[in-house]
Parts: structure tokens; sequence; C-alpha cells
DNA sequence: CCATCAATTCAACGTTTGTTGAAGCGTATG
DNA sequence: CATACGCTTCAACAAACGTTGAATTGATGG
């Protein structure tokens, strides 16, 4: 992920009805959401919306699908894992511990070896 | 860390100087860099890098302190931490594998546990 | 084929944001 | 105590952003 790819992202994250959808999205997982449901979620006109949604999936955080009438939009989690990749590279220049409650913070979440707890 | 908060770190993170900012204060580590050496780094007039150091400190993703003439910022680093886990909390619901490159992402530019390779 | 539903596009608007130059404040030095 | 230096505050302006209602596209059902 390039410089102009991360700003964009964040500048999409900035903003409250599009946060409030990515974290709608990130927590309903790959199945995703219509956009009617969302714009109930997240509080806002489906016009407005459908803003905030093409702003999102043009930095690359969500991802959409037609399915009969609705567009079902989904957490596109690769672009949320470059763009984290991209805010901490180069951050531990010899000193590990630095970043390393960033590591904790997101390991807590994702408990990715099965390894639950106590780690 | 609460939406608001989140909120106003994602916004700040969303602005061209203000990346390039904090980028260079987590590559510059918990030393940090003066303000006038951020204006040359960044290639921003000294003016408009105070409006942007302070919307940061505001967000709560970096800190200063005041060093002879100069003041030193450096890069708030479990301020980072708590935005990256707001942004991914709930993430995994039952589905650990969703977010793990997330934490694979972040791993490779941290490796906390004196563990470097082969994770 | 026409009516309906879901979602998007478009143009217009009010507000917020980033930038600039001049002026001000705090710290060091002769 | 006066000067120089580093950085911040202030007021003003242009550009970008988010919201809204009306019109449009695409898919489904009578």
């Amino acid at each position: 992920m390039d410089e102009r790819q991360a700003l964009a992202a964040f500048a999409a994250l900035g903003q409250e009805h599009r946060l409030r959808v990515v974290r709608a999205l990130v927590i309903a997982g790959p199945d995703g959401l219509a956009a009617g449901a969302l714009a109930t979620e997240v509080g806002v006109a489906s016009t407005n919306l459908s803003f905030h949604l093409k702003e999102l999936s043009h930095a690359g955080l969500i991802t959409f699908r037609r399915e009969g009438k609705s567009v079902i939009y989904s957490a596109a989690y690769a672009g949320l894992s470059d763009l984290i990749a991209f805010l901490m590279r180069d951050c531990c220049q010899g000193r590990p511990e630095v970043c390393a409650p960033a590591v904790a913070a997101l390991s807590a979440c994702a408990c990715p070896n099965g390894d639950t707890a106590h780690a």
C-alpha cells in the first residue's frame, strides 16, 4: 500500500457515518449487509449513504456484490490489514517494545492461533 | 477508546501533511523530532505545521515536550494501538480467520517476542 | 408492458478545512 | 536588558466536503 491509498483510507474513516458503516461491516463479517440495512443501522438517508459507500469502496475498505434487487456490502479485511501495516511500518528501528502494544491490542481481537488466553 | 476519539484520530490521519508527520514520528521513535525538523521533512510552512501538530496532539496521536528553544514531538504509540484496536474490535464473531491477516501484517512489523522469523 | 422496489446519479447548497502572512510569546545569549 | 531564535496564535480567504431532493438506472412481479 502506498501513501496515496492510505491517505484515502484514513480520510474515508475520518467521517462519522463512514466509520459507522465500516464498523458495522467489520462486525457483520464476510456475509455483509444490504445498503438499505446499512442506511437504517447508521441512520442516514439512502442518497447520502450511496455517496459514502462509493467513497469507502474507492478507498479499498469495502466491497460489494449485487444480489437480486439488493446490493450487499462487506468489509475488505485485506484493505484494513494493509492500512494498519502502512501506519506502523518501520516503527521499531531496533526497539520492538515500542510498537508491541499495537500487536497486543490487535491480537486480543483476533486470537488467530486458536490460542485464546494468557499468551 | 470511544467513537469520538477514533473519529478525530482517523480524520487527523486523513490529511497528507499530517499523515507524513505521524509516519516520520513513528519512524523516529521515542526520541521524537523538533517542530523545525518536521517542517523541513514534511515540506510545509511552520505556521501551517503548528496547526497540524495541534490537530494531531488533540487526537491523541502525538505528544510533545519543550526542550530549550525547541518543542520536540513524538508518536503516541499507545494512541495508535488503541486506534487499531477500535477499528478491528468485534471483528471475528467466531471467525478468527477473517481478521488474522491484520494481526500477521502488524506482527511482521513488530516481532515483539524477540522471535524474528518463521513465526 | 407497466408498476414497484432498491439503489445510484446529479446539481445545488451551506459548512468545514487547509493555507498564508503578520503579529505574539517563551527561551536562550551577548 | 536588548536581540535573536523557535514556535504558536490570529484573522482572512479559497477549496473541498457532506447533505438534500429530484430524477435515473436496474431488477422483480402482476
